[in-house]
DNA sequence: CCATCACGCACTAATTAAAGTTACATGAAA
DNA sequence: TTTCATGTAACTTTAATTAGTGCGTGATGG
């Protein structure tokens, strides 16, 4: 099954607006994202309604973070952006009134839920400050030579 | 994104298996799954190579579980279907060269690694014997009047 | 030894989720 | 008032999974 990469992608956008420390377009975004910009507006439409991120239009418009980076933590966003599954297997749902389907799913669930509470409990711990110093840090153990890492 | 239900599938299947006692013919048991015989065989071709069931051509052939219930885990028949995803998300493979991405998914990853880990470790504990266990707890806890809760 | 049964495998069809695209409305700035 | 940028909706394209069909192979039993 296809993996969903919508938070790892909401996140890369996020730190590209955090560096850039001005309005970025959708457009510009896009690029770096390699990706179209309504795409992008998807994604943060949802941190816009969440009141992480802003948006503004006209001249000199485009999308800013709208709190410390400190202040958002993965779990903020994961919500955000309408918490989609974390768990990649589910129950069939074909004759859920057979008794061994149920007893399989009863035993599947408990573990999954238990997966889930862990990974949330683990997004609220790691906020956008802590990525964005991780990404310095790599940037930091890079040669002299070639610091524009960044795409865009 | 759509889950995956194929370990759910397979559980169901080989319960149904266990509890006939003798061989069931794919037919019969995508009967009771409502799907299709060559979905059944699939599934079941990875299990038979781990050696967890065994198949039989012929008159009177079909498959039946090759072990005894208590010696067969989740995490066993899990590697026999191919260790599919556990987690539903995963990192976006555009621009692997930009920093800013890798500092996000190394932080992912490190989550997701972790949640896959404690889903493994409760696969090893969780048997066949445990599910058809609760199976019949299941069966006992129904008023005596309505026992044909397996379907086919 | 031939009819039947059941699995094995390769190929095709159908479904579905995600992404991209286009078009146009809204509002802000120059 | 022209340009720029977001907001949203509708539609198309694309990619991947899953289901299904057909035929080959081997085993059984009359």
């Amino acid at each position: 099954m296809k993996r969903d990469s919508r938070l790892s992608g909401v996140l890369h956008i996020l730190l590209h607006m955090a560096d850039a420390g001005e309005p970025r377009t959708s457009e510009q975004l896009a690029k770096a994202m390699r990706t179209n910009p309504v795409v992008v507006r998807r994604l943060l439409g949802g941190l816009r309604d969440a009141g992480l991120v802003h948006s503004e239009k006209g001249h000199g418009g485009g999308w800013t973070v709208a709190r410390n980076l400190a202040a958002i933590s993965l779990a903020d966003i994961y919500r955000a952006i309408g918490r989609p599954a974390l768990i990649a297997m589910g129950n069939r749902d074909d004759a859920p009134d057979c008794l061994v389907e149920q007893a399989v799913n009863a035993a599947l669930e408990a573990s999954f839920r238990e997966a889930e509470a862990l990974l949330l409990a683990r997004f609220e711990r790691v906020t956008l400050a802590a990525l964005a110093d991780e990404f310095h840090a790599r940037l930091a153990a890079l040669p002299t030579a070639c610091k524009d890492p960044v795409h865009g």
